[in-house]
DNA sequence: CATTGATTAATT
DNA sequence: AATTAACC
């Protein structure tokens, strides 16, 4: 593949019914159309579209380094006994997490070692203290949730028309495709308009690419040794994010102290697997023709995703470790075994991922408070002492998030208990709406939930990890302003829902009915498909005169229907389609899903806890 | 190979 | 409402 032509396949690539060879790299060179170029909203289809995936060095590390005024000398985070985080000079001493502090210390004399910021039996507030005591303190990440939002908003700041989706609390997709494609049109004038003389008008091929320079900010992952590519207008957008992904990256290092690292790629899962290619303080470039390369040999369970039971699934199945190894596994083969997931896992190996990049509330939507208990809590009267403790730690964070956002209101609060190594059980009570939340308030919400949990057991417990969380985290609605009055000043709040509202109405004209009176009833009838976003909508004949349930149930056939659809277009690109699996109808696909989640290893057999 | 303390989304 | 799985 490395060596053929442009392939000049037009459509889209589930449109093709040809054969795929090669094993399925099949479309890291599409053509481009002045078409391709003015057109706006081609999401996850736009053959320009960038993504990056960014997150900080050692963050936790680099927190304390920043907190400290420490620059360039071996630090390590210790939580309790445990190393959490090692800075990178403290790297190339070799040490790592999960290292004994005592063997950090010997292969390096003059490590700092700090542990993170706990509460303290009778302080208000977490800090940083000579002495800890995992059996009086409770750790305290607040620190680093701080700078984590100040990091958000320089990207946000610095990359207008980029959407970001914070990832975790030290990294974020970001989707330049639209900032992208505004720079290459303000470069390039010229791609805005198709020449009188080309043959197909909008449709004609983009002329050849300026020649750029990749490697001006980036480090370019190599494609096949001794193979020659020629730039593509993706690479040249790939270079444009690169550009503008290294400029707040900078910023950020040089304003927060904080460096990053960066992959910029197709789609997210390269992104991000582009990112770790080099670092620290270091962004990376994957051009699409050099996906087949990098994939091949990489350990499939670094793939997001497959990093937990799939991708353990997945090696035991085939006896295989790396992305080659999988290739050959045909659709159908992981249909049988994989179910629904078949489909996207069979993308992934050959670099396609349709996930978007979802902005998201700067809030989070839980916040949770756990603490693991080396001495068990042996008497359900003793879980009170943590459960206040766990309680006054969301307090200070649910009023510390409310300085920002004072209409936040958590829905639920639940309580999880673990007993020995058993899975942990979980009750939970619908959240009192009140403008002053008190540890009281908290601790009484959760005790009750610890009664309900623990209470009418017989014999000896062994409670060895209680959590307290809220959930349900947003904006509060009307029907709660007007219980205490609280917003009567802001009414920004109910402006807001009403916009999310407005954003949520599908098109009246589609739907050929007129017996639908709220969203409720529209997101019954129709649904966007996020493969092909194809909108897909029952027959009036369908719902006229029908019961909710039964619209709901008639939706869920024509989605399983449309499933099938995209499945049987997979499959027919496969070199050797599967023809049992083809023919299985969903019904019988959907059996067959039961009976595998029937077939999962048996559950604990002794209940220790109370269930209502 | 792990721990602990998170967070989010999907499933039932 | 409760559990499970994934990621960092």
């Amino acid at each position: 593949m490395a060596t053929s032509p442009p392939v000049s396949r037009g459509k889209s690539t589930w449109k093709g019914k040809e054969k795929v060879t090669e094993q399925g790299y099949d479309d890291l060179n599409p053509t481009i159309t002045y078409r391709h170029i003015l057109q706006q909203n081609l999401g996850i289809r736009d053959p320009l579209r960038v993504v990056a995936l960014c997150d900080s060095d050692a963050f936790y590390a680099a927190c304390e380094m920043v907190r400290l005024g420490v620059k360039d000398k071996p630090l390590v985070v210790l939580q309790w006994e445990g190393i959490i985080a090692v800075n990178y000079p403290a790297r190339e001493y070799g040490i790592t997490r999960f290292h004994k502090l005592s063997d950090a210390k010997e292969r390096c004399a003059d490590l700092m070692i700090v542990h993170v910021a706990t509460y303290k039996e009778g302080e208000a507030e977490p800090g940083y203290w000579d002495e800890v005591d995992s059996r009086t303190h409770k750790v305290s990440l607040d620190y680093y949730r701080r700078e984590s939002a100040k990091v958000l908003t320089m990207f946000k700041e610095g990359l207008p028309d980029v959407e970001i989706e914070k990832a975790s609390i030290d990294e974020a997709f970001m989707d330049f495709t639209k900032a992208v494609r505004q720079e290459l049109l303000r470069r390039y004038p010229y791609l805005a308009t198709a020449p009188s003389d080309a043959p197909n008008g909008l449709d004609s091929p983009l002329p050849a690419p300026p020649s750029i320079e990749l490697a001006t900010y980036s480090h370019v992952i190599p494609a096949e040794d001794g193979s020659v590519h020629q730039l593509t207008w993706h690479d040249v957008a790939l270079s444009i994010a690169a550009e503008m992904m290294n400029k707040v990256r900078v910023d950020i290092a040089e304003k927060l102290g904080y460096t990053t690292s960066a992959g910029i790629a197709r789609n997210k899962f390269l992104a991000k697997l582009s990112a770790s290619y080099k670092k620290p303080y270091s962004q990376s470039i994957l051009r699409n023709c050099a996906i087949p390369n990098y994939l091949k040999p990489m350990p499939f369970q670094k793939i997001r995703f497959l990093g937990g039971k799939l991708g353990e699934a997945l090696a035991k199945e085939y006896d295989v470790s790396t992305v080659q190894d999988l290739l050959h596994v045909s659709l159908g083969k992981f249909f049988l075994k994989f179910g629904e997931n078949a489909i996207w896992v069979y993308e992934l190996l050959r670099g396609i991922d349709r996930n978007e990049v979802k902005e998201k509330s700067i809030v989070n939507k839980s916040m949770l408070a756990s603490k693991n208990l080396q001495k068990p809590i042996t008497k359900a009267s003793d879980g009170q002492h943590w459960i206040r403790v766990l309680a006054a730690e969301l307090a200070l964070r649910l009023n510390d998030a409310r300085k920002e956002n004072f209409h936040l209101w958590p829905k639920t609060v639940v309580l999880h208990a673990r007993q020995g190594y058993e899975v942990s059980r979980s009750k939970q009570a619908p959240f009192p709406f009140s403008r002053e939340v008190t540890v009281d308030l908290i601790a009484n919400a959760g005790n009750k939930l610890w009664t309900e949990l623990v209470g009418n057991h017989t014999g000896s417990m062994k409670v060895t990890n209680v959590s307290l969380a809220f959930t349900g985290i947003g904006v509060a609605e009307e029907g709660q302003q007007n219980i205490d009055g609280f917003f009567r000043a802001g009414g920004q709040a109910s402006k807001r829902l009403r916009e999310n509202d407005a954003d949520m109405q599908e098109p009246d004209e589609l739907l050929g009915n007129n017996d639908v009176h709220n969203e409720r009833d529209i997101s019954a009838i129709s649904f966007a498909c996020s493969r092909c976003r194809k909108r897909i909508a029952l027959s009036s004949a369908q719902t006229t005169g029908k019961t909710h349930e039964e619209k709901v149930q008639a939706l869920d056939a024509l989605k399983a229907e449309h499933e099938d659809f995209h499945f049987a277009q997979a499959v027919a690109r496969e070199v050797e389609p599967d023809p049992d699996t083809q023919t299985r109808s969903s019904t019988e696909r959907s059996v067959a899903k039961k009976k595998r989640k029937k077939e999962a290893p048996a559950k604990g057999i002794e209940k220790f806890f109370s269930r209502k």
